[in-house]
DNA sequence: CTCAAATCTTGAGTTACTGAAGCAGTCGGT
DNA sequence: ACCGACTGCTTCAGTAACTCAAGATTTGAG
């Protein structure tokens, strides 16, 4: 492929069509990989989602869900000892989620074991890999509403 | 950024990253448009694996899950009226699932309404966009497994 | 015909998820 | 300092999603 090529471009239904093909056998994966390490996809999403320390409240808003069901999720995952709950210095109301060293490195098997997605990802050339990266770049704050 | 831009190639690592936080808002936008039909994500997701009429097995394999678990979701979505199940010609045992002219319209209404996606597309340059529709059909075979 | 295998359903049990309370802590105004 | 409104988390029903094991029917091969 040139630098000019005469490339159709797709309609939104098509690109929508494609992206929930892909997107869906990307979830799949996903949740394989998750359930050979004995979590749900709910909780490796969960993990995924407090790399960084997240108030639940937080937390529930990253996962598009209802606080009350993070309670939940987060009792599991602490229960496995993949994360804990601390209390917030300034506000004794708020519990801030932390991945435990343990859940790191789960998380990381994770998405070391994700087969069918690295083959993706090592079928295609560089550029298209660097073209892949740069649109899910520019893409995601338009997407989940940061603008 | 030019035709033949330095750019560069992001690891394996960081792709996944990426791909896991666009995937999860991608996700969310279609949740929240399936709601507003009053569907749960799983009922929406089979009414778009279900376009062409696909036996009750071969559903579950496509939705990554049990085929006891379709028995459920099926019997929700033909309770709305939006498919309904025929005996296959030559096997009894089977039952096909199809959907109905009211499915098809809610999916495309779903589809259609998936703002923060169609923003997304919209964001994106033509180039960007066939690179991104050619991408996830290269990518797909690899990904579900039928290569 | 007989038996193994395939398809779908049912039942039990766990998790995910929502909406409505509830409790504790915070903050602004008086 | 006090009051009331609001926020953050949990708890409690209630439904849906999901899995595994077991059952009913049908198929197909030996």
């Amino acid at each position: 492929m040139g630098s000019t090529t005469t490339t159709t471009v797709p309609t939104n239904a098509e690109l929508m069509e494609a992206l929930a093909a892909v997107g869906g056998a990307y979830f799949q994966d996903f949740a394989a990989a998750a359930a050979r390490h004995g979590l749900s996809s709910s909780q490796a999403k969960a993990l995924g989602a407090v790399q960084e320390p997240v108030p639940m409240r937080a937390l529930a808003g990253r996962l598009g869900c209802d606080a009350s069901n993070v309670t939940g999720i987060v009792d599991r995952l602490e229960a496995l000892g993949l994360a804990r709950r601390e209390a917030s210095a300034g506000d004794r109301r708020v519990k801030i989620v932390v991945i435990s060293e343990q859940g790191r490195e789960i998380l990381a098997r994770i998405r070391g074991e994700m087969g069918r997605t690295h083959q993706a990802f090592e079928s295609l050339s560089g550029e298209q890999r660097a073209a892949l990266h740069s649109i899910c770049l520019h893409v995601l704050p338009v997407l989940s509403g940061r603008q």
